[in-house]
DNA sequence: TGATACATGTAAGGGGTTACATGATTTC
DNA sequence: GAAATCATGTAACCCCTTACATGTATCA
């Protein structure tokens, strides 16, 4: 999928994979992020394929940089990804959520604990969605420039990962608050192992 | 990641590849899943490391099995790693936002018939949460064993799930109208390539 | 008679990460 | 004098997917 990211943006103008790399951490990177050597390599693989071409330019000062243009084959199969409709769910995997399923033997003050980090690593979360994400968005849409058109979709983006965030806090401070309410202490006298895990057969 | 899931079903009872396969179907599936291959060489390597011991079963009239048991290493090292905070967000990636972003050349009409379809298919999603995914909770629930605490969690995984969905049909609904009421119907006449992009210098 | 459940695996390949290597220029 | 920016890449490794291979028993 990385392939389509990079197509997207070189679509709009050529550019070298150190400039790819910074646009994609400054616009998609909350739903979609690469590092630098996963996106030379990709790079590489478009030109041998034929959907992007480059050229290399000699700099003064400067290292030497390697430009990238979309070729109308990259054009072709970008426009077609976008016209296909994504009709299955993709899975999804969240590392939190593993955890928090198996914590059971851990007690309830380290599952508390574990809770409040996540619940203030999204609360900034948040924040950075509505403002340095937000920002470069909304002078775009009101710049009256072509691009506002496509800042409506870049914001709807935005948005997409606001009510995330948003979902995500709600869910902690009421998970927080079942896990106070309802599990039971930890016994400081440590009498019953607290890590012992009852057989079950699901 | 799938290591820990495999020792977290062992860390309940011994049981096969196949068994952990059906059992994450069962549960974890919407938050981790796996395919049997993957199964079967992480149980593979978990063994190798001394994490769990396999004894092989023959049976009459089905296929011999192989019973996994976790054992004292194999169940310190999942102790400490439900011990240890996650103190950073994992990337998030997701194609359809990713496909979103860069839809403007597609046009209104396709756009709209894609966010449609992701719209039923997350009100789908979002009846097996409330039903399948619930039923075999509650149950555990309400039924007095010592298990009921364990699905005081497994049910908070489920809900995150229901708050995710929910937030993503709010956001689809929201977005529908958005671009109906905001971008350009597409050129019956053809005239201007629809498929055109501006160049930008972001 | 055909599908489903049981049961285990290998091989090839795709996608991604981390670490390493190099080096000039500008800004604080 | 140190850090950030510009700029490109390789090598090793990990995780995961898809496709392939094999075979019996039960149920509709």
């Amino acid at each position: 999928m990385l392939k389509y990211a990079l197509l997207g943006f070189l679509n709009y103008q050529p550019m070298t994979g150190y400039d790819l790399g910074a646009l994609i951490e400054r616009s998609t990177a909350h739903f979609w992020h690469a590092r630098l050597s996963q996106i030379y390599r990709t790079l590489k693989h478009l030109e041998a394929e034929g959907y992007v071409v480059s050229h290399h330019e000699v700099q003064a000062a400067r290292p030497d940089r390697r430009v990238y243009t979309i070729t109308e084959a990259g054009r072709a199969d970008l426009l077609n990804w976008l016209r296909t409709p994504l009709v299955e769910l993709e899975p999804f995997k969240d590392t939190l959520l593993l955890k928090l399923f198996f914590a059971r033997p851990v007690g309830k003050d380290a599952i508390l604990a574990q809770l409040r980090i996540q619940r203030e690593l999204h609360r900034q979360l948040l924040n950075t969605y509505r403002t340095d994400v937000a920002e470069p968005i909304n002078q775009m849409r009101q710049s009256g420039s072509p691009l506002a058109l496509d800042a409506l979709l870049w914001d709807a983006t935005r948005r997409m990962g606001e009510y995330y965030v948003e979902a995500a806090i709600r869910w902690l401070d009421e998970t927080i608050q079942r896990v106070e309410a309802e599990f039971p202490d930890d016994d400081p006298a440590g009498g019953g192992s607290p890590g012992d895990t009852p057989p079950f057969t699901p």
